[in-house]
DNA sequence: GGAATATTCTAATAGATGTTAGAATATTGC
DNA sequence: GCAATATTCTAACATCTATTAGAATATTCC
C-alpha cells in the first residue's frame, strides 16, 4: 500500500535528527554550540580530536539542518540552526540521565559532594540573587556569557578567576555555573573558591537548561 | 587528561539514546507506543516487517532503556520507560519539521487541503468543545482512547465509523484527532465524512503532542 | 601573485548496524 | 507431558559510519 510508503519517507525523515545525535562527539558540540557559535579549530580544541574529524561531524550536523556555518575571513563559525536544537539537546540528556543507570553514576563523579550543589529551586535562586543574598558568577569563558547569560549573572571566566578575587564578595554566598551538568569549568570554580575560603556552590544548570525550563535569560550583544 | 575520558563517558551515555533513536522503524515504534502499550505481534502488523525484525528493534531501544516489556501469557507487551520518552519522540519531530524542507513537502502529502485542518489554536479549540460547538472524535482504536485521550473527546474508531454515523451531529463542526501528524487515520475520518455531508475538519495533534504542550489529558483506566 | 592558514573534499579501512533465516525458549491448553 | 503459539537468541551478510591520511579549496597577508 502507498500508505506505508509515505510513512516511511516521514520516519526517514525525523530519523535523520535521530542518525545525527547518535554519536557522543556530535552531541558534546551541540553543547558546545549552545554557548554560542565556534569555529572549526575552537571545537576541535574543546573535543580533543582531529581537525578533519571535526570538519566530518560538522558536515554530519550540517546535513541534517542542526547546524549553520558562516564564513569570516579565514575561519568558518557554526551555530545551532535553532534554540529548539539547543532544547533537543537538553532533552536528550535529561531522557538518558531519567533512564540511564549507568549515566547517574557517572555523574556522581563530578559532584561528589553533593553540598556543592544549591539546594533551592531556580526560581527560589533568582529571588536570593534579586534580594542580594546571593552572587551568581558565570565561568565560562568571556564570549560565551556575552551571547547569553543567567540573569543577574557575573560573567568570571574561570581563567581569570585567580586575579580577578577582590571582585568576590566575602559575606556572601556565591553560586558558580558554566555550560550545564556535563561541565566541569564550575566544578573547578568551586574548588578553588572553597579553598581560599569562600562561601561557594555550584549549579548544574546552564544557559540551555534554564532555557528549556522556560525562564528567561539575558544577552549583551543583540542578536537575532 | 582525566577530565576527557569522564566526558567521553557522559556523552557516550546520551549517545546511547541517540542512537536507539537513529532509525525510522524505531522512531514509529515510539509513536505507537506512546498511544498505550502494545503485543510484539501488533506493533509488527503496524510496522509492516518481519516479527524478528520487530524483536530486534524493540531489543535496542530496551537495552537503552527507552522501552519496558511486560509478560502477559503468550504474549509480551512493551510500553514506553515514561512520559519524558514520548515527550523525546514529540521533540526530535519538531525540531525535523523546523528544519527539514523535504519533512515538509511530504507533510502536505498527507493534509493536501489545509481547509481540513482546524484554524485555531489549541486553547480556543478546548473552548469551543466546552461551549458544545464542536464536538471532537478520537479515531484511534478503542485500547488506545481508553489508555489517553484528549478532554472531551469521543471514541470513534475509524473501523466502526460508518456503522457509527447516526450517533454524530449534522449541526456541528465534527473535529477528529489520531496518533499525532504523521498518522492518516484522522484524514481517513475526513475523506469519509465530508462525502457524506458531515462539516468534519481535523488537528494534527496527537495525545503526545497535546500533552508536551503542557496541556491535560484524560484518562478512563487508571494507571501510573 | 605567492606563501600561509583554515577548512573541506576524497579515498580507504575497521567497526558497527539493519535485515534475514534458523534454532531455541517460555507459556498455554489439552 | 506434548503440541501450538509468541517471542527471543544466534549467526550471517550487506550496508552504513567513524576515523585517519592526503589532496584540494578559499581566504588573508605580504
Amino acid at each position: 500500500m502507498k500508505t506505508r510508503l509515505l510513512k516511511d519517507a516521514l520516519y526517514e525523515q525525523v530519523a535523520r535528527i535521530g542518525k545525527a545525535v547518535s554519536s557522543p562527539k556530535r552531541l558534546e558540540m551541540l553543547e558546545l554550540l549552545a554557548q554560542g557559535e565556534k569555529t572549526v579549530e575552537a571545537l576541535t580544541e574543546e573535543l580533543s580530536i582531529d581537525v578533519k574529524l571535526t570538519s566530518a561531524h560538522l558536515r554530519t550536523l550540517k546535513e541534517a539542518r542542526l547546524v549553520v556555518p558562516r564564513r569570516d575571513g579565514r575561519y568558518i563559525y557554526y551555530r545551532l540552526a535553532g534554540k529548539d536544537v539547543a532544547n533537543l539537546w537538553v532533552n536528550l540528556r535529561e531522557v538518558a540521565e531519567e533512564h540511564l543507570v549507568e549515566l547517574k553514576l557517572a555523574l556522581r563523579q563530578i559532584s561528589e559532594s553533593p553540598s556543592q550543589l544549591v539546594a533551592v529551586s531556580r526560581a527560589a535562586l533568582l529571588e536570593q540573587v534579586i534580594s542580594g543574598d546571593v552572587v551568581v558568577i558565570d565561568v565560562r569563558p568571556q564570549s560565551e556569557y556575552d551571547e547569553a547569560h543567567l540573569p543577574f549573572a557575573r560573567s568570571m571566566p574561570l581563567v581569570e578567576l585567580e586575579k580577578r578575587l577582590s571582585e568576590l564578595p566575602t559575606d556572601k554566598e556565591i553560586v558558580a555555573y558554566c555550560r550545564g551538568p556535563f561541565c566541569l569549568l564550575s566544578d573547578e570554580a568551586v574548588a578553588l573558591l572553597s579553598a581560599r575560603g569562600y562561601r561557594i556552590r555550584k549549579i548544574s544548570d546552564g544557559v540551555s537548561e534554564w532555557q528549556a525550563a522556560g525562564l528567561p535569560v539575558e544577552h549583551n550583544s543583540c542578536e537575532t
